[in-house]
DNA sequence: AACGATGATTTCAACGTTGCAATAGCTGCG
DNA sequence: CGCAGCTATTGCAACGTTGAAATCATCGTT
């Protein structure tokens, strides 16, 4: 059916050596023998291998990558951005959806996944940092957007602390004192909430706002529903109401905003919003959403660099990298300047 | 590093063939020789080489599913199923996304992928199934969703023109009379949604309704924005206004009911809405959102079962198979019967 | 006791590729 | 002419697994 080596290698009058020579391009051949051999090649549509390749090479040349939801807007796109970068490394992803399920996190690295693929970048929600590492000592691993894990595997992820400094940071240059936070999840294990929960803190009280606890809300998920849920408690609760919103994720704060729209709150005149990743859906919403855009594809980038350098040179000993991607504040419609008084608007404090 | 069938054998006092046995669970193994390979295999850790296994079977165990858009609510909860239903047969799968660009799907079949996967489950938007069938010989092919590509590969989907025609039905038999109809995508190859407006047609002529040309209404995408946009223009054309609308999915479905309340117009009470796909966000959305419910779980099992077929006999002379998956119409809140005058409701003939 | 039948286990080879070492062909220099 | 120093090419072996066939052990039957 399919033609090997040995078949190109006949046809081409030459060993099926001097074909892997061609087709690898690695040794030297001479320019006349090359130009035949990729004829033969071409004329009967040859394609190597994987499996003889993989089995000689100790590689499959197949990363896994496993999120918690492929429908969430932020994972897919940064899938699809992992996807293209390991093309260029000549490497296949195979996408696996976790659900946020530890036993499904955790047949990834002990289940026959972990022979047929080289490398696992993983966003984990259930699994601990620690748990990762020792079910899989042979498996290298990149995780993203876990907290430090100091000594178990390479992580890459952005600073989230100051990330949601600069956020709160942003409404409070707009003059808006009132600023709650919307999507907290200690129930995770991964920490990310907690990250952005403290940056939140830290710009308020550099700015000499003291924190509520009744303005931090928790959510279940990051999805549209538990924004619009979290905001709708926040407008009914009776006590004050907040100028501002920082969510922790895009997607909640377009809850957050609909919820508002439906409520009568004005954005942002009434409410200011900011979000976090910086989805597509947020760069047309009405209005459009300003957000933290951590630099997805240098996530993507740094992961598989962490991955290639862990793969190629399986150096046990190389201490783990913990990489910190860059972001930036996208500063759109959902966070425009009140026409408020404006003496105070300069009283924030800028983030270092 | 890690075990082979020769180091268990070593350690169990056997060859590696009665390992290799004892793993498959094929051939007769003396109980006691079970126990004491099962033991060294547990105590080495071994797990089969998948290239190996891969080289000499023929096969990889791998296949590859190729969708538009992985962030489509309805293609990503497709694909959950599909992995899911995979396991129970020991297969893995390679997600890809096409993003409809007629070189990724054509890249899919000609490029390393070919060797890798042991069959490819296809949505496609760009190619047609000639260019598909006659791209991938050698290569096992399920399509989802395509219109009936007679004898070129086995093919999935669900009856779209009588569920256009139920979904019109309903709309009709709720005394609804100015009922447009959204998601025309004349440009792609695949036609499903021709055949959804056919389906859609053939309701009202049943009901003896005139289809009027301006209510169709063609789209870019299936995403919420497009549908808005439709609607938007449906309410500011100056025209008639629709009484009803039957989207061709969920999505455009949802993004017709946010305008329509942004517009003042009420669902169901002015507007009634039928949707397509059955998505997770329709059956939260406000009010909640009738559609046509394809039974995914089913096709995901009908494509592997095609699949299963021509990869363990493949016997290329087979006739393909053109499998159609049950559907429904699932009833909520966004056509519920409106107070208006009700002698009219019953004219509507029902689908055969 | 010899023999066939049955069951358990082993041996051998092959899948397609590539690392390594060896060989063949050529050029230029002493 | 002979030989070192190249380049281009080849042969061999091995990666880990499994199909096919061979061998060995055991038991029941004649």
């Amino acid at each position: 059916m399919s033609s090997s080596l040995k078949d190109v290698a006949a046809r081409a009058g030459v060993s099926a050596r001097t074909v892997s020579n061609v087709v690898s391009g690695s040794a030297r051949v001479a320019a006349d023998t090359r130009r035949r051999v990729q004829e033969a090649i071409d004329e009967l549509g040859y394609r190597p291998n994987l499996a003889a390749r993989s089995l000689r090479a100790g590689r499959t040349g197949i990363i896994g990558l496993a999120i918690p939801e492929l429908h969430s807007p932020y994972f897919a796109e940064l899938a699809g951005l992992i996807v293209e970068e390991a093309r260029n490394r000549a490497w296949t992803v195979i996408i696996d959806q976790t659900l946020g399920d530890a036993e499904a996190e955790r047949r990834l690295l002990t289940g026959s996944g972990g022979r047929v693929m080289d490398g696992l970048i993983i966003s984990p929600w259930a699994l601990t940092a620690q748990e990762l590492a020792s079910t899989a000592r042979s498996l290298p691993i990149v995780l993203l957007g876990e907290r430090s894990p100091q000594g178990f595997a390479d992580r890459v992820a952005v600073d989230n602390v100051s990330a949601a400094d600069e956020a709160t940071t942003h409404l409070l240059m707009q003059g808006r004192r009132r600023i709650a936070a919307i999507g907290l999840q200690p129930h995770l294990h991964n920490g990310t909430s907690d990250l952005r929960a403290e940056g939140y803190r830290r710009a308020l009280r550099r700015a000499g706002v003291t924190p509520r606890p009744e303005w931090e809300r928790t959510v279940n998920t990051l999805h549209r529903k538990d924004g619009a849920l979290a905001m709708a408690d926040l407008l009914d609760s009776g006590g004050e109401i907040p100028d501002a919103v920082f969510t922790f994720s895009d997607e909640l704060a377009l809850g957050v905003m609909h919820m508002a729209h439906q409520k009568g709150v004005r954005v942002p005149e009434e409410l200011a919003v900011v979000g976090f990743d910086d989805i597509e859906d947020g760069r047309y919403g009405r209005p459009t959403l300003t957000t933290v855009s951590p630099d997805k594809r240098q996530i993507a980038r740094l992961a598989l660099q962490c991955l290639a350098d862990r793969i190629y040179s399986p150096d046990n000993e190389v201490s783990p990298s913990d990489l910190t991607a860059p972001h930036r504040l996208v500063i759109r419609a959902s966070t425009a300047q009140r026409p408020g008084p404006s003496g105070r608007q300069l009283e924030a404090v800028p983030a270092t």
